[in-house]
DNA sequence: CTGGGGATCGAG
DNA sequence: TCGATCCCCAGG
């Protein structure tokens, strides 16, 4: 399988957000490989989206990544006591990114029992959260290039349009009018997605 | 320096 | 439904 490229990342990002469902989330670490499919994802705008961190281009230390190039992550601690895994989208100076919500777990399933301290499959990875531990995923992946080597996505499996369903983003009620942007993507009927909201 | 708030999770 | 828990950032 090949891995994706730069130009994958680079581009609008309410495309790659719904090409990245079927991809294979791959991590590689000293405890082993974990590899997820991508059943469930966030666009986040900057520009003009009151729910991203960079709303209205806003430049700090922590948002700085969403201005640069696709293709690295953006991880930050939500709530003091957990990851989220973003991929930065679209060109440099775009504060873009995609939060992936939800995985199916595919490889290195005893690996994320241990991290997630419980054997059901279905409570690994299905939810934001719960994926960077069951990953291995904390504040040392961010800024991370995903062309490299230690973390990248894999072509998996092809979505038929017809398969997508998309709904409001979870958990944003203090973002006003953007609190309906109907930028949620997930795969219909994946029993592994995120039982948000 | 200070304090309010958050793209969550799991227990009760 | 609610508490844990702490980084981030705006404001003084």
């Amino acid at each position: 399988m090949k891995k994706l490229e730069r130009s994958f990342y680079e581009r609008a990002t309410l495309e790659v957000a719904r090409d990245l469902l079927g991809k294979y989330m791959v991590h590689e670490t000293n405890d082993g490989r974990t590899v997820g499919k991508i059943v469930e994802v966030e666009a986040y705008v900057g520009s003009i989206d009151a729910a991203c961190h960079a709303y209205n281009n806003k430049y700090t230390n922590r948002t700085k990544v969403m201005f640069g190039k696709g293709g690295y992550a953006y991880v930050y601690l939500i709530y003091g006591m957990h990851y989220c895994m973003n991929i930065v989208t679209n060109q440099e100076t775009y504060p873009e990114a995609v939060l992936i919500r939800a995985l199916e777990p595919i490889e290195g399933l005893e690996i994320m029992e241990k991290r997630r301290r419980t054997e059901s499959i279905f409570n690994l990875c299905s939810g934001p959260g719960k994926l960077c531990q069951a990953m291995g995923i904390t504040k040392l992946q961010n800024e991370m290039d995903l062309c490299g080597e230690s973390m990248f996505l894999l072509h998996g499996e092809t979505i038929m349009p017809e398969d997508i369903a998309t709904t409001p983003r979870i958990n944003i009620d203090y973002a006003r009018e953007a609190r309906e942007y109907p930028w949620r993507f997930i795969i219909k009927d994946n029993p592994f997605v995120s039982k948000g909201k």
